[in-house]
DNA sequence: AATTCGGGGCA
DNA sequence: TGCCCAGAATT
């Protein structure tokens, strides 16, 4: 290696956009993208907001059939504000990250109270609505509005990281400006909607975290990590994720039809969401079933007897790792028992649950021993 | 500045 | 398993 040749680090301080990039990516985007989805060209802000949102941290795939769910049960953003916010946290069941669900029932009332019912149509307006961060800022005010604004998301990250050879790690304060800065330096600013789809599209089906298509890639001759065959190591993240284990024990205490459950309040996973009587436990627990039983008769003394243990099943989180167990206990009456609200099967189909308990609900194990 | 918030798909 | 996904709010 020359010795003129500077340090990786030192390469890359202010932008290093060239007008090469955009052209490039536009035409591959009128002529090669074949990515489809039911929001594109729409122009209803409600619908793009209702997407984008769906869409955080979340693959189109998985967010489709929400997304469409959503736009039938609430055609309008008037139909949401004014939903009970049960329905709407059963539509979102599933989903992850519920406090989505929570900010969009708070933007919705936000837009019909303090807008008046009109979708703010400028970027800062948009950008104070609860749950709307820079990138769905800049979703919202390009696609809906078309205005100039850069979308950054973990595709413009990747495409600019590798054409550039950026390796300044993303996740940090001054790698947020940096990329921010880079996305606004290549946006084509008499089409912002159609870069900015174009930009993830491309991230999203051809400059793909795993597996790239750089053989057929009309960015390669200009491609730095291509180049330098360092495709696979960018973009680069700092901080490296640390998980735990949890143990759940959830009691599910029935008279006749009727089952207790109760809402979680807590700032912990699964905000808002519905579950049973829990006991958690630091580390896994051996209990022979006289010593389940004295424990649930902890929380509701007319126990007399465990119908059924189920479990452990478990529960991948982005932080943690949920074993969870169940132990079904009938009782005689509803006298003496944890706090919560007993409801029968109907009722217990309509509440949101996390996907570990819904599978757990509507799992053969739960019909045997005639939870239903 | 660091942590935490789900769930699924992929190599 | 580890990483990533049309990120944002909280601490």
């Amino acid at each position: 290696m020359p010795v003129s040749s500077s340090s990786p680090s030192r390469r890359q301080k202010g932008p290093v956009g060239q007008p090469w990039f955009t052209p490039t990516l536009l035409h591959w985007h009128a002529h090669h993208n074949q990515r489809s989805m039911p929001w594109k060209g729409e122009k209803d802000p409600y619908k793009i907001w209702l997407s984008e949102i769906i869409l955080q941290q979340t693959r189109v795939e998985q967010g489709l059939a929400y997304y469409l769910r959503f736009v039938e049960a609430y055609p309008t953003i008037a139909d949401l504000a004014s939903a009970d916010d049960e329905a709407v946290f059963k539509l979102w069941e599933g989903l992850g990250y519920y406090s989505r669900c929570r900010n969009l029932l708070a933007a919705a009332r936000q837009v019909m109270q303090q807008f008046e019912g009109r979708f703010p149509n400028n970027y800062n307006d948009i950008l104070s609505l609860k749950g709307v961060g820079p990138y769905t800022a800049a979703a919202i005010a390009s696609f809906g509005f078309g205005l100039p604004h850069a979308v950054v998301d973990g595709n413009v990250i990747r495409v600019l990281a590798r054409f550039y050879g950026i390796d300044e790690p993303f996740d940090t304060t001054t790698g947020k400006q940096r990329f921010t800065q880079e996305a606004d330096a290549h946006l084509a600013q008499d089409a912002p909607a159609t870069y900015n789809q174009a930009i993830m599209d491309f991230g999203a089906t051809v400059c793909k975290p795993a597996a790239p298509l750089c053989g057929t890639c009309p960015m390669q001759s200009q491609c730095v990590a291509f180049k330098q065959q360092r495709v696979e190591s960018l973009p680069v993240k700092s901080k490296k994720l640390i998980k735990r284990d949890r143990y759940f024990y959830y009691f599910l205490f029935r008279v006749g039809k009727q089952i207790l459950v109760r809402q979680r309040q807590a700032k912990d996973i699964w905000q808002d969401l519905y579950e049973f009587p829990l006991v958690e436990e630091p580390q896994p627990v051996e209990r022979s079933e006289t010593e389940w039983l004295q424990l649930a008769q902890q929380l509701a003394p007319q126990v007399k007897h465990i119908a059924a243990m189920h479990g452990p099943y478990r529960q991948l989180l982005t932080h943690q790792t949920i074993y969870a167990s169940f132990i079904e206990c009938p009782l005689p009456s509803a006298k003496a028992v944890p706090a919560g609200q007993w409801v029968n099967a109907e009722t217990l189909r309509q509440l949101a649950f996390p996907k570990l308990l819904r599978d757990y609900l509507t799992s053969s194990s739960a019909a045997q021993t005639n939870l239903f």
